[in-house]
DNA sequence: GTCGATGCAAACGTTTTGCACACTG
DNA sequence: CAGTGTGCAAAACGTTTGCATCGAC
């Protein structure tokens, strides 16, 4: 935003969010009062899984110029920095998260449901990918497909659906 | 880059494509020139990745009418017949591919590169993740992300780009 | 003849990019 | 002051949808 600097209020989060913008800067980026309220946004709702879009409605609520573009490059910024995991489940948007209180995801490809999992369940894949192959897998950018337990029993023998809708989460 | 070229595949276009369109039939669903065509440019590079693009260009150098559209609805029906696993690697276009000779998917977030593991890999997870929370994974649609061999080493160790290029494949 | 599939065009939602200007360090 | 980040506008991209027509059964 550079037009509107004065943001007084650092509401949410303070301590934390310093910590991980102190880690962009490190990198040689620069400290601004967007990126700012992108983390603050994150922190605020770690135990959801943000859209680009929530951010964009979170962050635009407290300045109204935010734009679009710029909470993609900051999701990006913060995704190299290792700060955010990135997931794309199904068609519809990428979901961020911060990396801190690690899980897994289980995406239900019917309802769209997202529910997690402890974060140890594919270390085992890892390991065995790893030795077998080299390839490291990152589990936490691997979402893990399937019906959940109420589209399971739910859903008819055949011609299940089984296609992500557009925008799904609880 | 990005496509995994290996596995020698055998398969022919002739008997097969009969029976999934017989399944097809089967369902209520009619047996059309568009079809058959999109079968057998399925069967025809079972070895491959194929994105609905990819079918729009192999079918239409046939039946130059052919419309995307018309792919989307058609690979929608074959997934939902289980006949074809859709994947979604980062923000690109999905992946589809013939669910026999199953095996599962290694999808390097750096290179975007695609290799084969065997399909037994996730099945501890399937079990695990069942027994737990009633969540049936489908290893099918559940690419695994992370590093390929070449870009663990290559990578420089902080500030890894990480993001999935914007085309990935050839 | 009925109902499902297709071609077409147009929209949609998500993400990316080029540019000029503003801000951080 | 140098170089990065931002707002803005616009496009790129994959995918979906409404509708009239065509074709399979």
């Amino acid at each position: 935003m550079a037009r509107a600097y004065r943001v007084p209020m650092h509401t949410e989060a303070t301590g934390a969010s310093d910590h991980i913008l102190e880690r962009i800067r490190d990198e040689g980026g620069r400290v601004t009062v967007t990126r700012r309220l992108v983390v603050d946004a994150m922190l605020a709702s770690s135990d959801h899984h943000l859209t680009a879009n929530d951010v964009v409605d979170a962050v635009r609520s407290r300045h109204p110029d935010f734009h679009r573009s710029t909470v993609y490059r900051t999701l990006d910024r913060l995704t190299d920095l290792g700060v955010v995991d990135r997931m794309q489940m199904g068609t519809g948007p990428a979901v961020y998260h911060l990396s801190v209180r690690p899980h897994r995801h289980l995406v239900c490809d019917r309802c769209g449901a997202v529910q997690e999992v402890p974060p140890d369940v594919l270390d085992d894949v890892v390991d065995q990918v790893a030795t077998a192959t080299g390839f490291v897998v990152d589990p936490a950018s691997t979402p893990l497909h399937g019906l959940c337990a109420a589209c399971t029993t739910d859903a008819g023998p055949a011609s299940t659906a089984l296609r992500p809708p557009t925008r799904a989460h609880a």
